[in-house]
DNA sequence: CCTACTGTTACGGC
DNA sequence: AGCCGTAACAGTAG
């Protein structure tokens, strides 16, 4: 499911619902999800606190809580967090089951089991593997063409494998990599010290336009979010070139093809992108 | 039956 | 050291 317009929108459906509940107890039906510290003391810690708000960095979310602990989380590949009644049967595959004093539960669901949980002191993140070595945010104004430029010019990797190097930018994945560079006009095998000034400019405004707008098309009312189970957002709508290989470019109409970079799946246009 | 998969980390080889 | 490719994680979908 998530990158960042699905886990900013899973952060912009919950948070309003979660701030000011309290922790009646947690849950962990599968410890590998509990990254850190040991199951039992987070648990223990969770239990009895309010939470104050919900915010994401990157990919993580972080749920804040009033005693300064932060709850921290990565959905990875498939993971969703849900929010149901407490009769609600629960899902397969639901790992973690934070249960509240509003006659709600918090669950948090993953058939592959690779999303994970950390307990951390608020400002102590650096011991949360990932959070702490992310780059600039998307919607940072630090984040131009310059930035760009000085962060890969000198490479040869794809420029593509570059867009998802979490350390400099934060937050896109493979998906919207692919719409990014579509965006741009920009093909994902370049490397990078091959663009010019004025692409780096324009992969930089790619960049913002794509995630602001994906962010608001993944937009969804907490209602229908809930009846949803919250995994509706697989099948992102309004993709122009991921997942459609062979389909016509909307822009020309010529075949969009499909070619692995970086060990990654990437589609894109032969005559739109250069 | 086989392949591919939105994320990230670890490891071996060069 | 640094870069690159692959495997691993574990399950589902086509």
């Amino acid at each position: 499911m998530p990158e960042l317009p699905e886990v900013e929108t899973v952060r912009r459906v919950l948070a309003p619902q979660l701030a000011g509940r309290k922790i009646l107890g947690v849950d962990v039906c599968n410890v590998q999800v509990v990254a850190y510290p040991d199951v039992e003391s987070f648990a223990q810690r969770l239990a009895g606190q309010v939470i104050n708000g919900m915010r994401r960095r990157g990919k993580f979310l972080v749920i804040m809580l009033s005693s300064g602990d932060d709850v921290v989380l990565h959905l990875r590949m498939t993971g969703s967090l849900l929010l149901v009644p407490l009769d609600y049967t629960l899902e397969k595959h639901t790992h973690l089951v934070i249960s509240l004093d509003c006659g709600y539960r918090l669950c948090f669901t993953d058939p592959r089991r690779f999303g994970r949980f950390w307990l951390v002191q608020s400002g102590a993140e650096d011991l949360v593997s990932g959070i702490h070595r992310l780059g600039l945010e998307p919607f940072d104004s630090f984040l131009t063409g310059d930035y760009l430029r000085s962060s890969f010019g000198k490479s040869r990797k794809a420029i593509k494998s570059c867009l998802l190097m979490q350390d400099v930018v934060a937050g896109i994945g493979n998906i919207y990599s692919d719409e990014i560079l579509f965006k741009a006009g920009i093909s994902p095998l370049r490397a990078a010290c091959s663009l010019n000034d004025v692409e780096w400019r324009t992969l930089a405004a790619a960049i913002h336009e794509r995630l602001a707008y994906y962010v608001g098309k993944n937009d969804i009312s907490p209602a229908d979010y809930l009846s949803g189970g919250g995994r509706d957002y697989r099948n992102t709508p309004y993709l122009n070139v991921y997942g459609h290989a062979g389909k016509p470019c909307p822009l020309c109409g010529e075949p969009l093809y499909r070619a692995v970079v970086g060990g990654r799946s990437s589609v894109f246009c032969r005559n739109c992108q250069r």
